[in-house]
DNA sequence: GCCAACGTTGGC
DNA sequence: GCCAACGTTGGC
């Protein structure tokens, strides 16, 4: 059992969007940076802690906490020529780019980017260096923990 | 294999 | 819109 963060654009997909999906589960379509795909494909497992975050937006942060609901499958956008996450060097013989779903299990209060920043016991988060761009990153067990006690505040 | 140029991410 | 920090590409 593991945890990770992983980015989401809420004008892309939102943790409401994803609230509003069947079974609440969305699939991760998108990811085109290799060690991210490589997270999802070699480090994920079924009932893995997700925490949900949204980027690139007003009010970055965790928005809510889901999980892995299946092992790494293809990323079908990557064989359709409409789709923006087209790959032209992908095939269905040897896909490039791999996916999990991921359910969202909670809602929660938005625990903004300057709060976790205001934690002396996350400081070694990956998301939180200098630098970091990875839209999928490990969170310790400790993290996770000590994220969910805040999420309470 | 090197590395310059270019593209992307994402907070601010 | 800016820009730091990376990742990717492609000529050599």
């Amino acid at each position: 059992m593991q945890y990770w963060l992983m980015k989401s654009e809420p004008k892309e997909v939102s943790i409401d969007d994803a609230l509003a999906e069947p079974k609440q589960t969305v699939a991760w379509t998108g990811v085109r940076n290799y060690q991210a795909r490589n997270f999802m494909r070699d480090g994920m497992q079924v009932g893995d802690g997700v925490l949900f975050y949204h980027s690139s937006c007003p009010e970055p942060g965790i928005a809510g906490l889901a999980e892995v609901v299946s092992t790494a499958y293809p990323d079908p956008t990557q064989f359709d020529a409409r789709s923006k996450y087209f790959d032209p060097k992908a095939t269905q013989e040897q896909p490039r780019w791999m996916l999990v779903d991921v359910k969202i299990t909670q809602k929660t209060r938005l625990l903004s980017l300057a709060e976790l920043r205001a934690e002396s016991a996350l400081a070694d988060m990956v998301i939180l260096r200098r630098g970091n761009r990875l839209s999928i990153t490990p969170v310790s067990a400790a993290e996770w923990r000590h994220i969910v006690k805040l999420l309470k505040k």
